[in-house]
DNA sequence: CCAGAGCAGTTATACGTAAAACTTCGACTG
DNA sequence: CAGTCGAAGTTTTACGTATAACTGCTCTGG
């Protein structure tokens, strides 16, 4: 109060309670047992309670070396998946008196003046999504203890990885389909380069390539509602027999692929049967109902921490993919024969 | 390289090139016109660029006392809405060499460890949103700079606002509504106190009540498709004459309305019209398309990070709200003639 | 009666940076 | 030729914290 408009600092709270300002700190850090009376300490907290007194976090990681937050990389905020993804991650951090920050990839924004340009100083570590890799480099994050989500384990040199089990989501899309009698496929794929979506792609492929008769085309588009519109509808109109099921790599995809048969006139899920991949609330908010691949995004960050909390520790984390469930609704229904 | 794993400083950087630090600290802080030689400066680039160092940002904040960074709060990340907000702000932030972080409003985490408890000393202001002024007290935003966005001018004793004209946005809805001859209304609201829903209740009831016949009945729901569902089934369901018109205080509670009245067998726009505020990605995802108020989130972050940005100038911002327009697509017809 | 051991603190230092204040030296001015 | 000035640095200090190392002081056991 004294000093102006500046905040207190331990050193204030010290001169109100009479003491030094190294009993401050200890009482305030908890080290005190043993060390300063139970008086004292009182004392200080009492001074410090008044004075509204709140430690300069940046004195106090310049003088750790360590922060206790770590950045969550995470592609351009379009969905609430990646909401979910925060919000387990953060769950767990405040468990460990961590916190999260979060760094939407930025569109547009370019690498003009990325404010985490230096922060290596001011992290603990990166948790990343592949879908995001690209910020990646921006990040210096190489310097950093990092943990991937949804990335090649092979390809990502050192870094530890979180993967959900995609693969068997996939797995469970293509049995489901070709169990209701499907054979001609149509792959809505996303155009982005990422272990994810190429494992999709491979995994359809391979299961449609083992049932004698059937067969998959793939289109690629952009992760938007317009983008899937486009694509789907050319694909769709294009000549020849059309397919009998639109499989989409996730619920944005397969909501442009719904107004593309809408345009064309064709009925779900009596012409054409689609499934997504996610389970946002749109799945839901469409009719028919989309069937899809749900993802439990919340695990998902709380791993991802996990994991980041035992490689600060200085441990390897154990890897095991997180299962995946496909929810069946009324977007897939047995081909109408011709 | 010769102290072990740690990384380079400034110190240094300044004994491979030969000089003292306060010249490497003169040089890449671009203050060293006439202080040292063009070729002194180039051998500290030079070693700067070799060793890879990058500033420790913990000092350079404790040494500044500012951080040029900014912390946007927003509610639980749910709709793409904040992500423009942020994609604007952060733009904005770019090309005046500041830094955008997000809060998201834990949900279900609790106060018991708020990443940015002592924070203020690590940011220079704050942007809220008023939907997420709850946490701004867990934030202690109090100490800082502030802009809330949405929040009722008179209320927030000193903080500078920036709001998006909703008020303007409802008296469009109205008269849309109005001149299409619609008379019994039937406004789902959301269920948390803010201004900016406030407001869109005001503005409804006195349209409405300004022309002869016409009237309102209010309902209030949780933001989510799920909680509107519910809502909007049971005030549908209920006994009396039906509402011709559903208004809806965000584009998420309209399509649990689209989902209540596909339930009921209502069609939409023949037995009801709904319209939503937001114009979200599901607006047009939806069928029929949603008739709604289009919020231009990304100048709404853009403005908010130029008021703090003048606030933080010492000088007070100038207001004057940001226009919507309503777009009128297919959920809103003339009333069935009974 | 004195060595040693707790107790209850204090003093001093380091973290890495930015910048104010100082130094040195040659060139120029009156 | 004394004095001044500018260039090109260097030395020093401060930011606020956490903690290692130190200081008295009071007991206690042998």
């Amino acid at each position: 109060m004294a000093r102006g408009s500046t905040r207190p600092t331990s050193r204030d709270v010290a001169h109100a309670a009479g003491v030094s300002q190294a009993a401050v700190s200890l009482v305030l850090g908890e080290k005190w047992r043993g060390r300063v009376s139970e008086a004292t300490a009182d004392r200080v907290r009492q001074a410090a309670q008044e004075l509204g007194y709140r430690p300069n976090l940046a004195a106090r990681n310049l003088r750790l070396g360590r922060t206790r937050t770590v950045l969550l990389v995470v592609p351009a905020l379009t969905t609430e998946f990646f909401a979910g993804v925060y919000t387990g991650a953060a769950r767990v951090a405040a468990e460990h008196d961590f916190g999260v920050v979060l760094y939407p990839s930025p569109q547009g924004i370019g690498p003009a003046r990325d404010p985490f340009g230096s922060a290596p100083a001011a992290l603990d570590g990166v948790i990343a999504s592949s879908m995001a890799a690209d910020a990646l480099t921006a990040i210096h994050g190489d310097q950093l203890p990092l943990v991937m989500l949804d990335s090649d384990p092979d390809g990502s040199l050192g870094a530890a990885t979180v993967n959900l089990d995609i693969r068997d989501g996939m797995r469970q899309v293509a049995e489901h389909l070709l169990g209701l009698g499907h054979r001609r496929f149509l792959h809505l794929a996303a155009d982005i380069a990422s272990w994810t979506f190429d494992i999709r792609a491979d995994e359809l492929a391979t299961r449609v390539s083992k049932t004698p008769g059937a067969q998959v085309r793939t289109i690629a588009a952009p992760i938007t509602i317009e983008g899937a519109l486009t694509a789907a509808e050319t694909a769709l109109a294009a000549p020849g027999p059309r397919p009998t099921a639109l499989v989409c790599d996730d619920d944005k995809l397969a909501v442009g692929a719904y107004k593309a048969a809408r345009r064309l006139g064709l009925r779900i899920p009596d012409d054409l049967s689609i499934t997504g991949v996610d389970d946002l609330a749109i799945a839901t908010a469409i009719d028919p109902e989309l069937t899809t691949v749900r993802l439990d995004a919340e695990l998902f960050g709380e791993r991802g921490m996990k994991a980041l909390l035992t490689v600060l520790d200085g441990r390897t984390p154990a890897d095991g993919d997180i299962p995946v469930e496909l929810v069946v609704r009324g977007s897939t229904a047995p081909p109408h024969l011709p």
